[in-house]
This record gives structure tokens, C-alpha cells and sequence, in this order.
DNA sequence: ACCATATGTAAGAAAATATAACATAAAATT
DNA sequence: AATTTTATGTTATATTTTCTTACATATGGT
């Protein structure tokens, strides 16, 4: 596996994504209120982003500038997501099937 | 070239950096002033920091519970940099040398 | 003994962020 | 055509964060 670790931690404030995407940070604020982005939260309140937020928010505003709705980005990211998620089934199923004939067997390693 | 993307980019507020690093602002601060961190500012002055400062901060942690001064930290950082520039500027000098008995020629390229 | 190191804490100011509300143009829907 | 939704700006107010400076202090070096 990969090191997820720096693209995906949300650490950055509002305030720097601003600045990273262009977007204000009204803008920012609206698309999670249309469920396009997830930061977290402080223990107080504020909004963490990730760097991977801040792609998605580069894409939204691209999206947006061809006129694109929130409602359809949301449409698209949710198909999109989806597909990813069936692609990875199908990668365990085929794992599993070539364990059931090909893997180790119980209580009996490497042929000893 | 790598990536240097987002483990180098200073977008990290100091707050953010206490609690991953379990800092206190103070020490943040003081390390700097001891000049073993650089964070960018913003136009109004805020510290940034990027994730290979959160990074060495928590070293620099590692080596003040083991008792080390930061004037030592800061002579074993010195240490390792010139070391790390030595070693670049070698590989650079063997890659003139083979450029000049076996590289391109001026004004001639490919045997034509 | 004295100086340097390392941190805590406090004060006050400036900046960042949060939420909620109102305004509005443009586009979509009915 | 009238209405509703979308997308954003703006304003107001409260809370939080951050900054700098200063004072306090314990511990360890010289």
C-alpha cells in the first residue's frame, strides 16, 4: 500500500485553502454544505481540509467554471465513487477465489 | 526530480502543529528562535508549517527527552546538512567527469 | 556565583474563523 | 410568466487563534 499519510490528513485551515485554491472561503463553506467536501473539525469548530480537499476543490472550481451545478458534481462523485468500490469487490472476489484453490490451507503451512 | 508537493508545502497553522506534535506553542516558537525550524508566514504574519517540519519537531522532542540541548540538536542538524550537500555536489562533479569523456559534444550531437 | 537554557504563564492586540441572516442575479422548474 | 433553487457576496457578532513582549523560574554549564 500506498502513504496515504500527508495527502489525506486534514490539517490545513480554511483560511489556506482559500489562498491554495482561489476559492473564497464562503465558496468553500457552501460546497460542504452541498456535500462535495468533508473536512473535520477542532475541538472548537474549525475546519481541517485534507490535500486532497483542496484537489477536489481545484476540480470543483474548474466543474463550476463550465457551469457545472453542485448537485451534478455531487452526482458524478458519488457515481465515481461508487465504481471504485465495486472495482475493489472484484479485486477481493478474485483474491478470495484463488485462496480457495491455490492458498495455504488451514493448520497445514508449506507442505511440512 | 520527486515530488516534493505536500510532505514540503507550509500550510500548517501552529495549533494544528501543537497537537500532532503534543508541543506546546511555546516550544514551537523557542525551537525557532534556536533556528532548528523555519516556517513560512503569511501576509499577516501567521507561522506555516509543512509536514517535514512536524517531522523534525518531533525529533527534536526525542532528543530533548533524551536530555540534548538545542544548541546540540542544532550543531548535529548543521552536520548532517553539510553533509548531505557534500555528498550532492560529488555526484555532480562524477557526472561532469563522465559528460566530459563520454557525454554529448558541443555542436555535435549523436556521432552525425 | 553567574549566565544560558528551556519552558510556563499572562497581557493585550490583531487576525482568523464560525454561524446566521439578508441580498441578489441567474438559471432551472413548474 | 411566476416561482423556486442555486451560488455567491456581504454584514454582523461571537469565539478562537495567533502574535509579540515581558516576567518568572528551575536546572544545568562555565
Amino acid at each position: 500500500m500506498e502513504e496515504p499519510s500527508y495527502k489525506n490528513r486534514k490539517v490545513i485551515t480554511i483560511g489556506v485553502v482559500s489562498e491554495l485554491t482561489g476559492l473564497s472561503e464562503r465558496q468553500i463553506r457552501y460546497y460542504e454544505e452541498r456535500k462535495l467536501i468533508f473536512p473535520e473539525r477542532t475541538e472548537r469548530g474549525n475546519r481541517k481540509y485534507s490535500f486532497s480537499d483542496v484537489e477536489r476543490l481545484m476540480d470543483i472550481a474548474d466543474k463550476r467554471e463550465e457551469g457545472v451545478r453542485t448537485y451534478e458534481i455531487r452526482q458524478d462523485m458519488l457515481k465515481a465513487k461508487k465504481k471504485e468500490e465495486d472495482k475493489k469487490l472484484r479485486e477481493r472476489m478474485l483474491r478470495g477465489q484463488l485462496n480457495a484453490r491455490f492458498g495455504v490451507q488451514k493448520g497445514r503451512l508449506n507442505g511440512k
